[in-house]
DNA sequence: TTAGTTGTTCTCCATTAGAGAACGATGTTA
DNA sequence: TAACATCGTTCTCTAATGGAGAACAACTAA
């Protein structure tokens, strides 16, 4: 949510279009104000514009505000994410109903990596990500395998500007992140053990569509004593398993679903940071 | 598109994400800030703030800017025209193969009447509406749908501000356009001969689904010449089958297929609300 | 090279977005 | 029924900020 340094009125505008989206059975002015903490007379201005361009519609009589027909309309013109996470979910809950760990899908973009969709662990205590989350390239196992496998450009940028700690264990040194990020091309997945949260790790493994390209990226969320740091081989395997199979249903070459052995990975595990 | 009284960055932002959304592959900055008509400086800070939220991308080396993962999140969330959408676009394809006519496809909001699909004609000179544009409530025929067979608070308020002449023939005054709704109600169709543009003629008829509950319209657009002032009787017929045909689909209710039997027009249809 | 693009970074001032109070409906409680 | 609470909406005012415009760096074409 950098408001870094861009337009704040456009800032507030999507903040609240996502909100409503969110909200399953809509959203009042007073409501949305509280959440995005701002005056009420401004939160109802731009749902006026919103609704100018049809991106949210006022149902008449209950006075909440909803999505509207345009937002759906985006959708013919976005990326085809619809069979990736078509593909991609009901392995995703195959996964999680054996594994017990929370299942995120994501999709990268230059600057951070976003959550599309999730499937939430089925543990007492529950450890997700919201979809529409994003996560940062350098602090996250998705966001790295984005830097491992995806442009090298985007490696190049993120190494050059200051890498910011969100965690004390998050790694800010850009040698040691081009070192990871060596490791992870070998191994063919990658792990952040407490870099975005202290206590969660996280393991994940690219995903592949039909021309071979790089659309996404599979991880799993746990706590550190259900994702140890060494991971478990069998998890591992499982991960890739996961990954490779999401990519063959996406019509992957094979080059790009094979290329990670995985589990056998003998010698060094990561050291932590 | 009023900026009536709503925030303008917040409407330039929107627009900026329209046109980066329906061109195809990719706006640049400057085009962008040709199309809009604001300085280059600003479009760039508003997609800065587009794609922190996730709403466009820009590919690394080539510079362009295009649709993010957000875009495709919203849509999950957004209501279900999908379903509208993908049983009305095949036997809109046939109307409009069978007739030469423009068929359209759009879904009301209580300020305007949205595009949401459209088979352009296959005749000589091309007669259509892009998707994602909007029409006037009293000036359309599809919005007059709206306006007859829709919530009647969206007919009051509409009769109750002054009603814009988009063209000489538009209905500018409110018991004449109340008039007309009457006999929108009573033929089951709408028509607004030169009301949006002059030349060109357009009838439309609406939409029900499941629940019986107003989800769009369909309408035909043609010039005058096609479509003349009292209607051909077998076009009408045509339209009110297609529509008919579109809501058994949605699984309509019977009463809301067939109240209308068209020119015939005897006894009365729907009463309002 | 030169001349034309492009996307990006500045600075500056008129615009305007947002705070806050007040209004009229609506819904709830006593 | 009356008092109260809370909703969405309208209003005014001013400090913040969005947008203009020029200059920048990087690229492409001639």
């Amino acid at each position: 949510m950098g408001a870094a340094d861009g337009v704040k009125a456009a800032d507030v505008c999507l903040s609240i279009l996502e909100l409503v989206a969110f909200q399953a059975e809509g959203a009042g002015v007073t409501q949305i104000a509280d959440r995005i903490g701002i005056a009420k007379s401004a939160v109802f201005k731009h749902l006026q514009t919103l609704a100018d361009h049809g991106f949210v519609t006022q149902e008449p009589g209950n006075a909440r505000y909803r999505l509207g027909p345009k937002a759906w309309l985006l959708a013919r013109h976005a990326p085809d994410l619809n069979d990736v996470a078509a593909n991609a979910m009901p392995l995703m809950l195959a996964a999680r109903n054996e594994l017990g760990l929370a299942v995120v899908l994501s999709s990268p973009t230059p600057q951070s990596v976003f959550v599309v969709a999730t499937v939430p662990s089925n543990q007492p205590i529950e450890i997700g990500i919201r979809p529409g989350g994003q996560l940062a390239l350098h602090a996250s196992a998705q966001g790295k395998v984005y830097l491992a496998f995806g442009p090298a450009e985007v490696l190049e940028r993120v190494c050059a500007e200051p890498l910011a700690a969100i965690t004390p264990r998050t790694v800010t040194d850009p040698g040691q992140l081009r070192r990871d990020v060596a490791e992870i091309r070998r191994l063919g997945y990658a792990m952040a053990p407490e870099e975005s949260l202290l206590g969660i790790n996280a393991i994940a493994a690219p995903i592949y569509d039909y021309r071979g390209a790089l659309v996404g990226s599979i991880g799993l969320i746990g706590s550190v004593q259900h994702i140890p740091v060494p991971p478990d081989p069998a998890l591992i395997a499982r991960l890739l398993g996961l990954t490779k199979a999401v990519s063959t249903a996406l019509g992957a070459p094979p080059d790009k679903t094979n290329g990670c052995r995985g589990v056998v990975a003998s010698g060094q595990s990561r050291k932590p940071t």
